[in-house]
DNA sequence: TTCTGTGCAAAGGATTTGCATAGAC
DNA sequence: GTCTATGCAAATCCTTTGCACAGAA
């Protein structure tokens, strides 16, 4: 779902050894559902939510299988040790890859949902001038343009036309 | 709550006024709750949620009550006739003026929950340069610098202080 | 008179929590 | 063994809906 164009970024570390590393830090312990999740969730990058993991995940009869709760619980877990980002939309958690991934925000198309990132320093370069300008210490921000990706104002101009012929 | 260095513009009619003909164009009505609701929010220009505008108009004993569901359902509205802006922080729906309020976007402190509106019209113009870039038919966006205001650092400071004294 | 709006309670959807048990260290 | 993690169901939080009645036009 997610137009991954922006590359990745070399880690000295992959995602499962660095939540390794933030659980131990804590004293808290590695599991199999968690583990399960890490690999499940790094195997590609894309935007997800919990329903979308949990519809890929094995189901209830599987050995596999993670409870919802459990889900929740872990996804908090990798936001905190820095491998994931969350952020909201229309009501819903969404989640993207963030460890070894670079800073960038996103386009959304109110049509079909996708997610489009984008990467502009300038926008940085404008954040924290207006907060200094504020006297505001920032710590992050949340940028979503929304509209209509070109896939969909396509499609809409195809059936645009159609109804214009009957 | 909110921080409204950002002046007014002057406008043609009052929100009361506006509200009346956006009924009149779908051939809804007028009523005491939505003329009620209209003059609270309209009173002073603020940010808030359900909750708090419940929590300020008269209690369910008091002939002017309004039932939650009708606040709700009223605010939708007020949304739709242009009347406020909404926007979701930490799961909740937050309102604003919109009607005769300049276009802006906020710094939150995630100390004392406050919101700070800025204006910068080099965020549109970055803004429809990236969506152009993208082939993107920009609608709006969201931008929220979140961190902590200069009131919250020095309180900060100041306890911090304390401490290491003790 | 005819519909739209209201209030209340129930329903919904997403997320969190309580608790007994499984399982990591 | 001890203490954290899990699964399930119940509980929460915010918002929406169903329905009978009130009240604009």
């Amino acid at each position: 779902m997610a137009d991954s164009s922006l590359g990745n970024v070399s880690v000295s570390s992959t995602p499962l050894e660095r939540f390794e590393e933030f659980l131990q830090s804590r004293g808290k312990r590695m599991t199999r559902p968690q583990r399960l999740l890490i690999d499940h969730v790094f195997r590609q990058h894309s935007h997800f939510d919990v329903d979308m993991l949990l519809d890929e995940l094995p189901q209830r009869s599987d050995s596999d299988h993670v409870g919802r709760a459990t889900v929740y619980r872990t996804l908090t877990k990798f936001v905190e040790a820095g491998l994931l980002r969350a952020f909201t939309l229309d009501g819903r958690t969404v989640y993207e890859h963030d460890y070894g991934y670079p800073q960038h925000d996103h386009l959304h198309c109110t049509e079909c949902q996708r997610l489009i990132e984008f990467q502009s320093d300038e926008l940085i370069r404008l954040r924290d001038e207006v907060a200094h300008k504020n006297n505001f210490r920032v710590s992050g921000h949340r940028f979503i343009i929304s509209g209509i990706c070109h896939d969909c104002v396509q499609a809409k101009r195809r059936t645009k036309r159609k109804v214009d012929l009957v």
